[in-house]
DNA sequence: AATCTTTATCGTAATATTGCAATATTAAAT
DNA sequence: ATTTAATATTGCAATATTACGATAAAGATT
């Protein structure tokens, strides 16, 4: 197999695994990183930047832009990538939510 | 190649990514669900509530456990799975740092 | 127009992940 | 001691991911 059974789960557990997923390589956190860390979106020396190659950081920013993290817009050869803040407070309502509940909880018996 | 060049990253950069990567799976993001809704933690029945078989269960069971993110103990024949709320922490800091340098941004130029 | 710069895509190799049947393990129950 | 119940492990097939060289595309510069 290798296919993941996307079916079977609900949407809320889909959209968080596939937001996660993107951030589940480290290449991807330095991208996201950088964006923060940068005041200009000028971004093409994310390059510069990462240990990798032209191609595999090109990729990196693909699939972050697939899940939404990023946005990215043309601005003449070069093109501008930014963070989609809207798509990271949906993360961070998870963790808080999940954080939450286990304050309620308190049984912790492990 | 196929393998992530973990070396040319920061440790805190492979945390989150380790971290996110073992939520990157629906079936993973079902358990910990699971986790918070449960009160008792006899959880055996994960197996009953995921469309997948009992080693594949199995087997997501062992990467959140890798990854920290749940702790098990051996309850007589059964085991007892939990979530470690630490670690949960250490995500929802992650992403509350992420929207805080967003808000102080608030240049998104896209 | 020719060239440079920047980014994307294609092709491909190496490795990882997902999923399950079969089997092993371990402790409780009979 | 056997059987049952709950989990884990092994082995394997299908698919996905990671990485990069080569090449393409598209706007800027000369």
């Amino acid at each position: 197999m290798g296919a993941t059974k996307t079916d079977h789960f609900t949407d809320k557990q889909n959209a968080i695994a596939t937001l996660a997923k993107a951030l589940g390589h480290p290449a991807r956190v330095a991208i996201i990183d950088y964006l923060l860390k940068v005041d200009t979106c000028i971004c093409g020396d994310i390059v510069n930047e990462l240990p990798l190659a032209q191609p595999t950081v090109s990729q990196h920013l693909k699939e972050l832009k697939n899940a939404g993290l990023i946005k990215g817009e043309i601005e003449g050869n070069a093109i501008c990538y930014c963070i989609d803040e809207r798509v990271f407070q949906k993360l961070q309502n998870y963790f808080t939510s999940v954080s939450t509940k286990m304050e309620v909880k308190k049984s912790n018996c492990c």
